[in-house]
DNA sequence: CGTATTTTAGGCCAAATGTACTAATTTATT
DNA sequence: AATAAATTAGTACATTTGGCCTAAAATACG
């Protein structure tokens, strides 16, 4: 048997995922667990602490993956750390997906978010330096271009989910789709050798090419 | 002096842009513009006939610039129709931005969404064939990865604002920025001849490489 | 066992919203 | 000018929501 507070946050989650955060209420929460509201509040004083709270469990299990990626090779690191993030994004998928809602009502995760941002950026950028080094990503093009790839996966995995959300699939087919979409940005880019071993993955991780 | 109806629909575009449909109101809407409530369900039944009225308008303009650059070479093509379906979308970004809370409130819209992607993906795929013809674009690559193409062409026009919404700078800056980001895209896939004239498209546009 | 603390429930209030209905006012038409 | 139609305003009501306060129940602890 879990405690009060878990099973809310779980709740919330859930309902969040389902509904959209503007259109569940705390009470509804309350209801949906057969508690009364004022024992939720008890726990989370509104809906901004519940969300923050959800912020933060997402945020923990960012750093695990990134900490479990770290010794691996880029490409492959590359692979595990998309694909198991994007996982991750699912679960949490009103984040994305009510974005502008939460930002709007909620000034100091904004601010947390870009700080975010901001590492993941460095890690792409570390990554792509460390694949240039080990012959797998070409050096001829110029740094600049590399800004904008940076860029382009910057958008994707943000707003990735707003487009699935669009035409809904299993969660599986969806994760899998996307998390192709965001490594095929890089293989124009690999050199022959990191384009076999980006095929070979591919192999491994069974996404059709 | 403009009728009721049409003042109407632009303050709620205005509003919806600003503070996200979900937080918007139909008795607010009326109060901005000082008139009833009543008055302006004379008009718009209820939120989601406001929310079909500007569908149709944002439909229209994308006829509009589908038209326009229809007899274009396909390359410029991209350019104008990329940058001025950018700009309009950012007229309309309370759609992309509140597709959650739209399309659970509003089943029709959904269908005709669907109805429009499958449009443009019809029109990518004639551009891409188009360029290949022209030998600008490389038919080396096959046919499977022109699809991934697509894809993330459409994940990135369907979502670019979300992720804008984060990094908010100005209007015009935001469009270029994401309108580069998209064509990029298609840069490694471009012969050299095409590189050139997407080099010179981007001196025209001004667009920094 | 008795007391303090934590947890849960219930009630109350003010504000906002959608909806429906009626009345007033303006405009068009003959 | 008289009448009909279109437009605008006002009101009333049921619901929902967040916030606040108080009391009951459960649990921990000395």
């Amino acid at each position: 048997m879990k405690n009060t507070k878990e099973v809310i946050i779980e709740k919330a989650r859930a309902l969040f995922n389902k509904n959209g955060v503007a259109n569940v209420s705390v009470r509804e929460i309350a209801r949906e667990l057969g508690i009364s509201h004022s024992n939720l509040l008890y726990y989370y004083e509104n809906k901004n602490a519940l969300i923050a709270s959800l912020h933060n469990q997402l945020l923990k299990h960012a750093v695990d993956i990134y900490q479990h990626v770290k010794n691996e090779p880029p490409l492959p690191g590359l692979f595990i750390s998309t694909i198991e993030g994007f996982k991750v994004l699912y679960e949490y998928r009103f984040f994305m997906l009510d974005m502008v809602w939460i930002l709007r009502e909620n000034k100091k995760l904004h601010a947390e978010i870009l700080e975010i941002e901001k590492l993941r950026f460095k890690m792409y950028e570390e990554k792509i330096e460390q694949m240039a080094s080990g012959e797998i990503l070409l050096r001829s093009v110029d740094r600049s271009n590399y800004a904008i790839l940076i860029d382009q996966i910057r958008v994707i995995s943000d707003a990735w989910l707003t487009s699935a959300h669009i035409y809904s699939t299993t969660p599986k087919a969806t994760i899998k789709k996307y998390a192709t979409l965001l490594l095929f940005l890089f293989y124009p880019y690999l050199t022959d050798r990191g384009k076999q071993e980006f095929k070979s993955l591919c192999m491994k991780f069974d996404i059709k090419i």
